[in-house]
DNA sequence: TATTGTTATACTCTATAACTATA
DNA sequence: TATAGTTATAGAGTATAACAATA
Protein backbone atom coordinates (compact mmCIF):
# COMPACT_ATOMS: atom_id res chain seq x y z
CA UNK A 1 0.00 0.00 0.00
CA UNK A 2 1.78 3.17 -0.99
CA UNK A 3 0.33 6.88 0.64
CA UNK A 4 -1.34 7.50 -2.91
CA UNK A 5 -3.53 4.36 -2.14
CA UNK A 6 -4.44 4.84 1.24
CA UNK A 7 -5.43 8.47 0.02
CA UNK A 8 -7.64 7.00 -2.39
CA UNK A 9 -9.03 4.88 -0.19
CA UNK A 10 -9.90 7.35 2.14
CA UNK A 11 -11.13 9.82 -0.67
CA UNK A 12 -13.59 7.37 -1.87
CA UNK A 13 -14.67 6.35 1.66
CA UNK A 14 -15.11 10.07 2.46
CA UNK A 15 -17.26 10.54 -0.63
CA UNK A 16 -19.72 7.59 0.49
CA UNK A 17 -20.21 9.59 3.85
CA UNK A 18 -20.86 12.83 2.42
CA UNK A 19 -23.07 11.56 -0.53
CA UNK A 20 -24.81 9.57 1.97
CA UNK A 21 -25.39 12.91 4.24
CA UNK A 22 -26.41 14.75 0.79
CA UNK A 23 -28.65 12.03 -0.24
CA UNK A 24 -30.65 11.66 3.12
CA UNK A 25 -31.20 15.76 3.27
CA UNK A 26 -32.38 15.29 -0.07
CA UNK A 27 -34.71 12.58 0.39
CA UNK A 28 -36.43 14.63 3.58
CA UNK A 29 -37.08 17.32 1.12
CA UNK A 30 -37.93 15.01 -1.51
CA UNK A 31 -34.97 15.86 -4.07
CA UNK A 32 -32.00 13.67 -5.47
CA UNK A 33 -29.11 14.36 -5.30
CA UNK A 34 -29.23 15.54 -8.99
CA UNK A 35 -31.72 17.73 -8.15
CA UNK A 36 -29.65 19.31 -5.16
CA UNK A 37 -27.12 20.18 -7.92
CA UNK A 38 -28.98 21.73 -10.18
CA UNK A 39 -30.95 23.71 -7.39
CA UNK A 40 -27.44 24.83 -6.15
CA UNK A 41 -26.07 25.90 -9.20
CA UNK A 42 -28.84 27.65 -9.81
CA UNK A 43 -28.69 29.33 -6.56
CA UNK A 44 -26.34 32.36 -7.59
CA UNK A 45 -26.89 32.59 -11.70
CA UNK A 46 -29.29 31.24 -14.45
CA UNK A 47 -28.37 28.68 -17.25
CA UNK A 48 -29.09 27.02 -20.34
CA UNK A 49 -30.12 23.49 -20.20
CA UNK A 50 -27.08 22.02 -22.26
CA UNK A 51 -24.96 23.58 -19.92
CA UNK A 52 -26.35 22.59 -16.96
CA UNK A 53 -26.48 18.92 -18.84
CA UNK A 54 -22.90 19.40 -19.82
CA UNK A 55 -21.41 20.14 -16.16
CA UNK A 56 -23.49 17.39 -14.52
CA UNK A 57 -22.68 14.78 -17.25
CA UNK A 58 -25.98 14.08 -17.80
CA UNK A 59 -27.94 13.93 -21.43
CA UNK A 60 -30.23 16.74 -22.31
CA UNK A 61 -32.90 14.70 -22.51
CA UNK A 62 -32.56 13.90 -18.77
CA UNK A 63 -31.85 17.18 -18.33
CA UNK A 64 -35.11 18.11 -19.33
CA UNK A 65 -37.15 15.56 -17.15
CA UNK A 66 -35.52 16.48 -14.03
CA UNK A 67 -35.89 20.73 -15.21
CA UNK A 68 -39.58 19.43 -15.58
CA UNK A 69 -40.34 17.93 -12.58
CA UNK A 70 -38.67 20.45 -10.38
CA UNK A 71 -40.37 23.49 -12.37
CA UNK A 72 -43.91 21.60 -11.57
CA UNK A 73 -42.94 21.73 -7.94
CA UNK A 74 -42.23 25.59 -8.40
CA UNK A 75 -38.48 25.23 -8.04
CA UNK A 76 -37.25 26.62 -11.00
CA UNK A 77 -38.69 28.33 -14.54
CA UNK A 78 -37.88 28.31 -17.73
CA UNK A 79 -37.12 31.38 -20.13
CA UNK A 80 -36.50 31.95 -23.81
CA UNK A 81 -33.45 34.04 -24.76
CA UNK A 82 -34.17 36.73 -26.57
CA UNK A 83 -31.05 36.36 -29.18
CA UNK A 84 -31.04 32.75 -29.86
CA UNK A 85 -34.84 31.65 -30.33
CA UNK A 86 -33.76 28.25 -29.63
CA UNK A 87 -32.23 28.48 -26.09
CA UNK A 88 -33.68 28.03 -23.11
CA UNK A 89 -32.72 29.58 -19.49
CA UNK A 90 -33.07 28.14 -16.27
CA UNK A 91 -33.49 30.23 -13.48
CA UNK A 92 -34.26 29.37 -9.17
CA UNK A 93 -37.67 30.81 -8.29
CA UNK A 94 -38.01 32.55 -4.91
CA UNK A 95 -39.26 29.11 -3.27
CA UNK A 96 -36.27 27.55 -5.16
CA UNK A 97 -33.42 29.70 -3.94
CA UNK A 98 -35.38 29.43 0.04
CA UNK A 99 -35.45 25.67 0.08
CA UNK A 100 -31.85 25.77 -1.72
CA UNK A 101 -30.66 28.13 1.40
CA UNK A 102 -32.47 25.51 3.63
CA UNK A 103 -30.58 22.65 2.37
CA UNK A 104 -27.35 24.48 2.33
CA UNK A 105 -27.76 24.81 6.00
CA UNK A 106 -29.03 21.25 7.06
CA UNK A 107 -25.57 19.88 5.67
CA UNK A 108 -23.67 22.54 7.09
CA UNK A 109 -25.29 20.79 10.23
CA UNK A 110 -24.97 17.53 9.55
CA UNK A 111 -21.14 17.77 8.04
CA UNK A 112 -20.79 19.54 11.47
CA UNK A 113 -19.85 16.86 13.91
CA UNK A 114 -17.80 15.04 11.15
CA UNK A 115 -15.78 18.36 10.69
CA UNK A 116 -15.63 19.13 14.18
CA UNK A 117 -13.16 16.91 14.47
CA UNK A 118 -10.29 18.26 13.33
CA UNK A 119 -8.74 21.89 14.90
CA UNK A 120 -8.86 24.80 12.63
CA UNK A 121 -5.28 24.50 11.44
CA UNK A 122 -6.46 21.20 10.36
CA UNK A 123 -9.10 22.15 8.34
CA UNK A 124 -7.36 25.00 6.68
CA UNK A 125 -4.79 22.08 5.95
CA UNK A 126 -7.97 19.54 4.59
CA UNK A 127 -9.39 22.34 2.87
CA UNK A 128 -6.21 23.34 0.66
CA UNK A 129 -4.83 19.44 0.32
CA UNK A 130 -8.53 18.57 -1.57
CA UNK A 131 -8.36 22.37 -3.69
CA UNK A 132 -5.10 20.95 -4.88
CA UNK A 133 -7.26 17.36 -5.57
CA UNK A 134 -10.14 18.71 -6.82
CA UNK A 135 -8.61 21.15 -9.16
CA UNK A 136 -8.75 20.99 -12.56
CA UNK A 137 -5.63 21.91 -13.85
CA UNK B 1 -16.58 32.28 5.95
CA UNK B 2 -14.88 29.83 8.93
CA UNK B 3 -12.34 26.91 8.54
CA UNK B 4 -14.93 24.77 9.24
CA UNK B 5 -16.62 26.06 6.07
CA UNK B 6 -13.92 26.35 3.89
CA UNK B 7 -13.18 22.66 4.68
CA UNK B 8 -17.26 21.75 4.10
CA UNK B 9 -17.34 23.05 0.87
CA UNK B 10 -13.68 21.38 -0.38
CA UNK B 11 -15.43 18.06 0.94
CA UNK B 12 -18.79 18.31 -1.06
CA UNK B 13 -16.77 19.91 -3.82
CA UNK B 14 -14.34 17.03 -4.00
CA UNK B 15 -17.46 14.52 -3.20
CA UNK B 16 -18.96 14.99 -6.38
CA UNK B 17 -15.45 15.15 -8.41
CA UNK B 18 -14.81 11.64 -7.02
CA UNK B 19 -18.47 9.92 -7.43
CA UNK B 20 -18.26 11.34 -11.31
CA UNK B 21 -14.73 9.18 -11.12
CA UNK B 22 -16.62 6.39 -10.22
CA UNK B 23 -20.00 6.80 -12.42
CA UNK B 24 -18.37 7.04 -15.43
CA UNK B 25 -16.23 3.84 -14.42
CA UNK B 26 -19.21 2.22 -13.26
CA UNK B 27 -21.00 3.07 -16.56
CA UNK B 28 -18.42 1.55 -18.48
CA UNK B 29 -19.05 -1.64 -17.14
CA UNK B 30 -22.56 -1.03 -17.16
CA UNK B 31 -22.70 -1.18 -13.65
CA UNK B 32 -24.40 1.85 -11.33
CA UNK B 33 -22.48 3.24 -8.46
CA UNK B 34 -24.97 1.15 -6.04
CA UNK B 35 -24.12 -2.01 -8.03
CA UNK B 36 -19.86 -0.68 -7.97
CA UNK B 37 -20.76 -0.69 -3.89
CA UNK B 38 -21.99 -3.56 -3.86
CA UNK B 39 -19.73 -5.81 -5.56
CA UNK B 40 -16.73 -4.06 -3.57
CA UNK B 41 -18.77 -5.05 -0.67
CA UNK B 42 -18.56 -8.45 -1.71
CA UNK B 43 -15.19 -8.90 -2.44
CA UNK B 44 -13.80 -10.19 0.52
CA UNK B 45 -17.36 -11.17 2.35
CA UNK B 46 -20.67 -13.31 1.83
CA UNK B 47 -23.45 -11.20 3.35
CA UNK B 48 -27.02 -11.20 4.16
CA UNK B 49 -29.76 -8.87 2.17
CA UNK B 50 -30.65 -7.38 4.85
CA UNK B 51 -27.00 -5.87 5.87
CA UNK B 52 -26.45 -4.97 2.51
CA UNK B 53 -29.60 -3.00 2.68
CA UNK B 54 -28.59 -0.96 5.92
CA UNK B 55 -25.30 -0.67 5.10
CA UNK B 56 -26.10 1.12 2.00
CA UNK B 57 -29.20 2.49 3.45
CA UNK B 58 -31.67 0.78 1.11
CA UNK B 59 -34.49 -0.72 2.02
CA UNK B 60 -34.74 -4.38 1.52
CA UNK B 61 -36.65 -4.44 -1.60
CA UNK B 62 -34.64 -2.30 -3.65
CA UNK B 63 -31.29 -4.70 -2.31
CA UNK B 64 -33.93 -7.73 -4.24
CA UNK B 65 -33.91 -5.98 -7.11
CA UNK B 66 -30.16 -4.89 -7.05
CA UNK B 67 -29.17 -8.11 -6.82
CA UNK B 68 -31.85 -9.91 -8.86
CA UNK B 69 -30.43 -7.81 -11.57
CA UNK B 70 -26.60 -8.49 -10.80
CA UNK B 71 -27.04 -12.04 -10.44
CA UNK B 72 -28.94 -12.28 -14.13
CA UNK B 73 -25.71 -11.09 -15.04
CA UNK B 74 -23.76 -13.89 -13.42
CA UNK B 75 -21.77 -11.31 -10.57
CA UNK B 76 -23.23 -12.50 -7.59
CA UNK B 77 -25.39 -15.65 -5.95
CA UNK B 78 -27.97 -16.29 -3.49
CA UNK B 79 -27.29 -18.92 -0.95
CA UNK B 80 -29.99 -20.26 1.64
CA UNK B 81 -28.62 -20.21 5.89
CA UNK B 82 -28.54 -23.26 7.20
CA UNK B 83 -29.34 -22.45 10.46
CA UNK B 84 -32.17 -20.01 9.71
CA UNK B 85 -34.10 -20.75 7.03
CA UNK B 86 -35.17 -16.94 7.00
CA UNK B 87 -31.78 -15.64 5.88
CA UNK B 88 -30.38 -15.81 2.15
CA UNK B 89 -26.66 -15.07 1.90
CA UNK B 90 -25.15 -12.84 -0.89
CA UNK B 91 -21.80 -13.80 -2.77
CA UNK B 92 -20.02 -12.59 -5.65
CA UNK B 93 -18.94 -15.37 -8.09
CA UNK B 94 -15.90 -15.97 -10.06
CA UNK B 95 -16.74 -13.33 -12.78
CA UNK B 96 -17.91 -11.10 -10.08
CA UNK B 97 -14.52 -10.66 -8.12
CA UNK B 98 -12.53 -10.13 -11.51
CA UNK B 99 -14.95 -7.34 -12.58
CA UNK B 100 -14.54 -6.12 -8.91
CA UNK B 101 -11.13 -6.23 -9.23
CA UNK B 102 -11.07 -4.88 -12.98
CA UNK B 103 -12.94 -1.67 -11.68
CA UNK B 104 -10.86 -1.11 -8.59
CA UNK B 105 -7.69 -1.02 -11.15
CA UNK B 106 -9.61 1.65 -13.58
CA UNK B 107 -10.44 3.65 -9.82
CA UNK B 108 -7.07 4.04 -8.83
CA UNK B 109 -6.03 4.80 -12.47
CA UNK B 110 -8.22 7.44 -13.37
CA UNK B 111 -7.53 8.79 -9.55
CA UNK B 112 -3.70 8.63 -9.90
CA UNK B 113 -3.39 12.36 -12.00
CA UNK B 114 -5.27 14.53 -9.38
CA UNK B 115 -3.96 12.24 -6.45
CA UNK B 116 -0.47 12.85 -7.67
CA UNK B 117 -0.56 16.50 -7.28
CA UNK B 118 0.42 15.62 -4.46
CA UNK B 119 3.81 14.87 -2.73
CA UNK B 120 3.88 11.55 -0.59
CA UNK B 121 3.81 13.08 3.04
CA UNK B 122 1.10 15.74 1.54
CA UNK B 123 -0.98 12.15 0.83
CA UNK B 124 -0.22 10.68 4.28
CA UNK B 125 -1.64 14.11 5.57
CA UNK B 126 -4.88 13.70 3.59
CA UNK B 127 -5.45 10.40 4.21
CA UNK B 128 -4.99 11.00 7.76
CA UNK B 129 -7.19 13.79 7.95
CA UNK B 130 -9.94 12.11 6.31
CA UNK B 131 -9.72 9.40 8.07
CA UNK B 132 -10.78 11.27 11.17
CA UNK B 133 -13.30 12.92 9.05
CA UNK B 134 -15.02 9.91 7.97
CA UNK B 135 -14.39 7.58 11.37
CA UNK B 136 -18.13 6.47 12.74
CA UNK B 137 -17.32 7.54 16.16
C1' DT C 1 -45.91 -12.33 16.81
C1' DA C 2 -41.55 -10.84 14.83
C1' DT C 3 -38.14 -11.27 11.24
C1' DT C 4 -36.32 -12.19 6.47
C1' DG C 5 -36.97 -11.80 2.05
C1' DT C 6 -39.77 -11.26 -2.32
C1' DT C 7 -43.36 -9.22 -5.20
C1' DA C 8 -46.57 -5.63 -6.94
C1' DT C 9 -46.84 -0.92 -7.81
C1' DA C 10 -45.55 3.72 -8.77
C1' DC C 11 -42.33 7.19 -9.41
C1' DT C 12 -37.75 9.23 -10.48
C1' DC C 13 -33.45 8.98 -13.05
C1' DT C 14 -31.09 7.93 -17.07
C1' DA C 15 -29.79 7.28 -22.11
C1' DT C 16 -31.01 6.63 -27.10
C1' DA C 17 -33.52 7.90 -30.94
C1' DA C 18 -36.63 10.73 -33.30
C1' DC C 19 -38.60 15.00 -33.56
C1' DT C 20 -39.43 20.47 -33.77
C1' DA C 21 -37.79 24.98 -34.02
C1' DT C 22 -34.24 28.10 -34.85
C1' DA C 23 -29.86 29.50 -36.72
C1' DT D 1 -26.82 21.65 -42.18
C1' DA D 2 -25.98 22.31 -37.35
C1' DT D 3 -27.60 23.44 -32.75
C1' DA D 4 -31.00 23.72 -28.67
C1' DG D 5 -34.46 21.60 -26.67
C1' DT D 6 -38.44 18.32 -26.14
C1' DT D 7 -40.79 13.90 -26.46
C1' DA D 8 -41.28 8.86 -26.79
C1' DT D 9 -39.51 4.82 -25.12
C1' DA D 10 -37.20 1.52 -22.30
C1' DG D 11 -34.70 0.07 -18.41
C1' DA D 12 -32.53 0.74 -13.78
C1' DG D 13 -32.98 2.55 -9.05
C1' DT D 14 -35.86 3.65 -5.33
C1' DA D 15 -39.59 3.32 -1.54
C1' DT D 16 -44.16 1.68 0.25
C1' DA D 17 -47.32 -1.81 1.02
C1' DA D 18 -48.68 -6.44 0.94
C1' DC D 19 -47.28 -10.98 1.05
C1' DA D 20 -44.97 -15.87 2.12
C1' DA D 21 -41.92 -18.49 4.83
C1' DT D 22 -39.52 -19.16 8.93
C1' DA D 23 -38.51 -18.35 13.73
Amino acid sequence: MTAADDAMDALVRTTFEVTGVLTRIGAAHDMSLTQLRVLGILRDRRARVTDLAAYLGLDKSTMSGLIDRAQRRGLLTRAKNLEDGRVVEVYATPAGLELAQRVEDEIRRALAPAVGRLAPEQLDRLAGLLDVVSSRS
